[in-house]
DNA sequence: GCAAACTAGTTTGTGATGCAAACCTTAAAG
DNA sequence: CTTTAAGGTTTGCATCACAAACTAGTTTGC
């Protein structure tokens, strides 16, 4: 193993976070997700995931759609394709780094 | 996946921390590795090699000796087998994650 | 019909973190 | 000597993640 750890380096740090690695994961896996099925998927508070979407959608890895159910407010989640590439790559980096060490 | 993605609630943000998850990877392929020997594998500055390496003994993950060869200084740092462990610990948790997700 | 409680989030406050740059100490070189 | 290099440590700062407080609108109880 001369430098595999190089792999580690340049890690996306968008991702890297636990919480925003979790999200891309259950987003990467539905077309659409809302607020709410969101933060009882991840365990994360409303604060902590109104933030770390903020994070990622500054990021350009989600899009944030405001709409309504009826009169009350639903949030919906999509993965962009910029945000789906930098999963894969994150894991496929991951993944060799464990691989390979 | 049910909450597969829960797998990284609680990860060890020591271990985490992608230099010192570079550092805790040589460490634990060597006896023992010297200060230049872990800024060249790793690519840290002296610096940041540094002050991860004094996070790491503060979590009681490494040891750190200070010793001389001849008369300059040598800093030799050890994983501890609290180190190994968490290291092992924290690989095994994100290859679940990888797997399952 | 209006106050209390709930829903769906956002904003704020704060301590910890990671990085780069400056600094320190001893040793060799010119 | 005084400069330069080796081997690290400390400092300064901008960023971050989390929790707690807050907001805006809606439903429920009376």
């Amino acid at each position: 193993m001369p430098s595999d750890v190089r792999l580690l380096s340049d890690l996306d740090r968008i991702i890297h976070e636990p919480a925003r690695l979790a999200l891309a994961a259950i987003l990467s896996v539905v077309e659409s997700a809302d607020f709410l099925y969101l933060q009882r998927e991840s365990g994360l508070t409303k604060g902590n995931l109104s933030s770390h979407l903020a994070k990622m959608e500054e990021a350009g890895y989600v899009t944030i759609e405001k709409t309504y159910r009826g009169r009350i407010p639903l949030t919906l989640v999509r993965l962009t394709d910029a945000g789906a590439a930098a999963y894969k790559a994150y894991r496929a980096r991951f993944k060799k780094f464990l691989e390979k060490t």
